[in-house]
DNA sequence: GTTATATATGGCTGAATGGGTATATGAGAA
DNA sequence: TTCTCATATACCCATTCAGCCATATATAAC
């Protein structure tokens, strides 16, 4: 049960619930990640490490940026997040994260120079 | 997301997660679920009043003993719990909580009188 | 080189929480 | 009532961990 317990923690937070449901939509840039969810670079910095670091996420030096992608090694955690994303307009935050996902003028609010790509 | 979030830190606990995979299987007695998971019986009790309180779980006194079953009040996460034991051989410690939850031996352990009804 | 931008990390602190032991409550049996 | 059994709770300890601030690293631009 190593994984499940681990995923679940990890999800037990907020702010990585977030990430985790905004990654599985698209992958992202850190800078990109920051200004959707309107954290402080730091916090959203130490969450994907913790997520990196567990293995839930990859990391790719795209010039300047890093893009994390989501990499939930588990059919049973894919099917969670799956059924979270299908009913994403029963939580309100997660909703809203996803409308600022499409939304290019926060998107981009703290990337100062153009993405790569 | 108030629902998601409490549930998922709930079963970020090892204990918590194994008494809502057994509750899931079988309504069970606070005696049952210590003797199955071999757990004291007030870290069993905490566990369950922590669930009681938030709702996920319902109690009802049968004489002497109490019974829990759970009560899921989210359709997502009842689809989560259903995955879980749909793929519980995945997860060495649940599988072997569900072998000892149809040994009547270990199941009874801790009940020292015979069980109503 | 120097500077600016993007991201990561370290230290500190406070709050939440799980575990154990002891004890309290509460219902049923005698 | 009194005694027991079943369960709940209180208290203390130790640990984990999120958040904030400052700072370090790394790449790109000049």
């Amino acid at each position: 049960m190593p994984d499940l317990l681990e995923f679940f923690k990890l999800v037990s937070d907020e702010t990585r619930l977030r990430m985790v449901v905004l990654l599985a939509q698209e992958d992202l840039y850190v800078c990109q990640i920051s200004g959707i969810l309107n954290l402080s670079q730091p916090k959203v910095s130490k969450h994907l490490s913790k997520l990196r670091n567990l293995g839930y996420v990859i990391d790719e030096r795209r010039e300047k940026y890093i893009l994390y992608s989501l990499n939930l090694k588990d059919e049973v955690i894919e099917k969670v997040v799956q059924s979270l994303i299908e009913n994403i307009e029963k939580y309100p935050v997660l909703s809203e994260d996803r409308e600022r996902l499409t939304d290019k003028q926060i998107h981009l609010s703290r990337c100062v120079t153009r993405l790569p790509k």
